[in-house]
RNA sequence: CGCGGGGUGGAGCAGUUCGGUAGCUCGUCGGGCUCAUAACCCGAAGGUCAGAGGUUCAAAUCCUCUCCCCGCAA
């Protein structure tokens, strides 16, 4: 199958990877601009840029899409199928209409729930235990195409965000290699979403990440670990921020946001408690709570997030 | 040149302002106490103070340069 793979994050890069295992013809490679990141600017390929330049494939990285020449691009390499993984961009009707098989998309959660830019991190801050991916034929809508096929697994209770979305991406990549083998054959399923089912996983920003220590444990702890590894749960320690990477469900009740026991760090929540294993004070890198007090000891009863 | 914090025994930190014996908590090892313990007591090992150069009788500390880590912002 020729085939023109537009995407960008790291997600993307195991489906990339597999449809050039799986021996089809990568015509080129549509993937956003890159962009200045991290101190001092540098500008930073996208993942997939590396891997398709890895592969010696034609890399594409318009700016916008719609102004015509994106079109002449795709004319030219005449692609019988266009993939899209996470590539941050809304596709105008023009392109999805080129290819003869049409435009599939690999989506992060088991549609119509969560659609949108943040399906694998809403799938952990809601405390699901089955998440999954969806292949589907593109539409103009968001994310609201014909089902192809899906995939489940289960969440882990402690799984944080970034560890669901390395599963993830290797099982899209899976349901990707299917889905495309199944298209070839003419043999691929087309269901329309039910559209009452549906959910919108909006993007994470970081005045999302703030602990509310009034929730219950397990709300907060939800929060902790679909926050990681971005933008990071964070809550007030002293004049300082605190982010938490991991934490636990323990036993132990006590006041919001107190500290119950200094040796561990357990800290009170509107019910019961969590422990914070993994954290990161301003300016400091990440480390184990207890090493953390060895350094910094933490009365009990002293309270965060104030 | 976007703004800022930092590099000190295995870990986390203090000490740097104002140069003068390498310090704290934890861990490790040995011993003691205890029915017992991550508890308590006694003792010990372990450090090129990120690196290079400079000033000085003397530098973790002052000056110059380099490397590395991190927070913010994007």
């Amino acid at each position: 199958m020729r085939i023109v793979f537009m995407g960008t994050p790291d997600f993307a890069v195991p489906c990339l990877a597999r449809l050039i295992a799986d021996g089809h013809e990568i015509a080129g490679v549509f993937t956003q601009p890159d962009k200045p990141k991290g101190r001092g600017y540098k500008l930073t390929p996208p993942p997939v840029k590396e891997l398709a330049l890895a592969h010696h494939l034609p890399v594409w990285q318009p700016e916008k899409l719609r102004d015509g020449a994106a079109l002449e691009v795709l004319r030219g390499l005449a692609p019988q199928l266009i993939v899209v993984v996470a590539y941050g961009r809304i596709l105008p009707k023009e392109i999805l209409d080129l290819p003869e098989y049409g435009c599939v998309n690999v989506h992060g959660s088991l549609l119509p729930k969560y659609r949108g830019a943040a399906p694998i991190q809403w799938s952990v801050l809601n405390g699901d235990s089955v998440a999954g991916v969806t292949t589907m034929y593109m539409a103009e809508g968001l994310d609201t195409g014909d089902l192809i096929l899906s995939r489940e697994i289960p969440v882990g209770a402690d799984e944080t965000s970034g560890e669901l979305f390395d599963r993830l991406a290797a099982l899209g990549a899976e349901a990707l290699s299917e889905t495309v083998r199944l298209i070839a054959v003419g043999n691929a399923p087309r269901i329309p979403q039910d559209d009452a089912q549906a959910s919108h996983a909006k993007m994470l920003t970081k005045e999302m990440a703030e602990i509310d220590w009034s929730k219950p444990a397990q709300e907060v702890h939800n929060l902790i670990r679909g926050m990681n590894p971005w933008p990071t749960a964070h809550t007030r320690l002293g004049s300082k921020m605190l982010k938490v990477h991991r934490s636990r469900i323990v036993e132990g009740s006590g006041e919001p946001g107190a500290v119950l026991d200094g040796k561990r760090l357990v800290v009170g929540c509107g019910e019961g408690a969590v422990e914070l294993v993994e954290i990161q004070p301003e300016g400091s890198r990440r480390m184990p709570a207890a090493d953390y007090l060895c350094g910094h000891p933490v009365e009990p009863g002293f309270k965060l997030g104030v």
